[in-house]
DNA sequence: TATACAGTTGAACACACACTCAATTGTAAG
DNA sequence: CTTACAATTGAGTGTGTGTTCAACTGTATA
């Protein structure tokens, strides 16, 4: 939270740049909270629940089933999910079903699969 | 690659939904493009660049002055977005400008911010 | 050539984090 | 109550990563 003090090793070359920049930037509680929105998804195991429960609502043992994993490592997973509001969850007798809690992220997802997509196409071309 | 041993420890118990969400999941390549996709963005450092890029070309100089940071932190992190392709670069005498090499970023990164603050929003309310 | 400075690079360090393991909770059924 | 099992939880561990530091490269200027 105080990081005030001057870290920075040189002076701006461009300074009509950075007072741009300066005024277009988002302020520190946004960006902390993108950058954590992204953390969530920059993990390939929470990416393949997501995928899953982008289809339809399952429980413990199935993702841990689908993905080839312990239902521990699932469930840590999962609580990170709920806690940041990705997914959410109901019990059903011994079952906890989980499903996702955000219609954007959907959007967000497909949207950056074809973007990748593309990019590796790219690559490849 | 060789995760093929069973370390799950659990049946499934919606057979069918497992069957469903198998058959939609991404293959592994386009899950790792994804996840390292994100995994660039999870950064808080390199969503500042990305916001600052997305307004004008600038140089290590000048992000290394509007972050407050050194300029040693700020190239390792260029160095990174340039490999991923976010980000391209072009030598000017001594400096050398970076400007974002990805339109589909700023898309993605504008849907975002709306969705975080949407979010943020939710649950100040 | 020598100086200055923008920028890069690799090693080291500190921290974060995904998974494992063991113990525990919660629910259903005998 | 006991058993069985879905799921959670906390500690521990190995791995990944962002920043620092020091040394270095590249370019412009004298």
């Amino acid at each position: 939270m105080s990081k005030n003090q001057y870290t920075c090793d040189c002076r701006a070359i461009n300074q009509t740049a950075v007072d741009v920049a300066k005024g277009k930037m988002p302020n520190n509680k946004d960006i902390e909270a993108l950058s954590g929105f992204y953390k969530m998804l920059s993990d390939s195991t929470r990416c393949k629940i997501i995928c899953a429960l982008n289809e339809c609502e399952m429980c413990v043992c199935d993702i841990a089933y689908l993905l080839n994993m312990t239902k521990s490592a699932v469930s840590h997973q999962l609580s990170k999910m709920r806690e940041s509001g990705v997914v959410k969850c109901r019990r059903e007798g011994k079952e906890i079903y989980y499903s996702l809690d955000d219609a954007h992220v959907s959007v967000i997802l497909e949207l950056s699969l074809t973007h990748i997509r593309h990019k590796g196409a790219e690559h490849n071309g």
